[in-house]
DNA sequence: TAGAAAATCAGTATAAATACGGATAGATTT
DNA sequence: AAATCTATCCGTATTTATACTGATTTTCTA
């Protein structure tokens, strides 16, 4: 099938510009096709949906509106495992390539890399392979394994203490949380302990950092 | 001189995929020619440095290691005047886009906009007018003007105010800023109390936020 | 040179976060 | 069945941050 007729590729990332340059890389390249774009997971899922066959390759950002990238590849992958997810990132955690090995992606590179790096990501998962990007490669042979719990996400944390996390960035106090929540106060601290622990943070101040660094809130 | 050699254009970005993405973009315009490629403020500065008539246009992104784009532009202007200064940025706020036109930048897109208004940007500053994505026009026409004083930056935010901001979201108590800058806690508090007041934020958290949205602090 | 703004410092008070040291119930894994 | 992990809760104490109302010096600028 890689003879012929290119390779439909259908790109998610928020930012225009991103889509727009990888379709410029991509224009010269013949094997591959971008057939649509979206700018955020959940038009991208929808998308698929309306006509899965019709993709071969999913190019994904991490950080996008609505549906996270690894979210999207997640439901991507259980629903059309045909698709091959090439997930893009910013940064070069542990915890959001952890993230997006447990989601199932192909690939995965961060958005400094260049396009003959990108193009080899392509040919990989083309050939059924994976590629993951070499500055993260000590991380993936390390005891992820173990920690393929569906409830746990980034670095250990909890979905709860996600929750917790996300309204913190938020600027809203314990006190606030707990009320939304509708738990105690005290629960709330807790959740915040295990956050400052999980994340080697000092104070919130670390909290939010890691939280936008690892893709679990927006800016 | 805009008839018939290539307008060279030298690109800083510390993502290498922007940096390719745009190249591949303008690969088919034969009006531009990206002759070099930085990605830190520093190496941009140096390249120019070197070879100043060189170069006609400098792409630059604002938020990068060693120098930002916005220093980057304003350091380019004072001494080189003759080149023109695109400046991307990944986020929409008041407070960089004033940042922005006080450094005397020529253009001024966010990379969520698509080719089309790449192009014409380009086009703009190549005639020597100037290009503000259209989202920022009612922020320009503002009293802007009055805010013209060298040692205000982003949102009306000072110098000190900056610095003591970048030890903030170093997660530093305001005890130890206090000893690192050889002042009074009480004097950081002050400065907290006005920084908080300048980016809206009801806590340190807002503040952590609005530094890294306008480019003040590295992630 | 008068006025504005920045940077410095102080007192007092409250609110919020962090650090301890616990505890219990439920789910899952080994 | 035992061990582990999550989520929930409590008390006490300390540290940090924030709110409020001041003030002084310097620096720059209109």
């Amino acid at each position: 099938m890689e003879t012929d007729q290119p390779i439909s590729i259908l790109i998610a990332d928020d930012h225009q510009m991103i889509i727009d340059g990888i379709k410029s890389m991509l224009s010269s390249e013949k094997k591959y096709h971008v057939m649509d774009e979206a700018n955020d997971g959940q038009s991208a899922f929808d998308i698929i949906a309306r006509n899965p066959e019709k993709y071969q390759i999913l190019l994904t950002d991490i950080s996008m509106p609505i549906m996270s990238g690894t979210e999207l590849c997640k439901k991507v992958k259980s629903k059309y495992p045909h698709i091959k997810v090439l997930i893009l990132s910013m940064y070069n955690s542990t915890a959001v390539v952890k993230e997006a090995i447990l989601a199932e992606a192909d690939a995965y590179i961060l958005k400094n890399t260049g396009k003959d790096e990108f193009l080899t990501a392509l040919h990989r998962i083309s050939e059924n392979s994976t590629y993951f990007s070499q500055d993260i490669l000590p991380i993936i042979y390390q005891q992820y394994q173990k920690e393929k719990h569906s409830d746990i996400i980034a670095g250990g944390i909890s979905v709860r203490e996600k929750e917790v996390l996300a309204l913190i960035v938020k600027e809203m106090t314990s006190e606030e949380i707990a009320q939304k929540l509708f738990i105690s106060k005290k629960t709330v601290d807790t959740h915040r302990a295990h956050l400052l622990e999980k994340s080697n943070s000092k104070s919130t101040i670390g909290l939010v950092k890691f939280a936008i660094k690892n893709g679990l809130v927006e800016l």
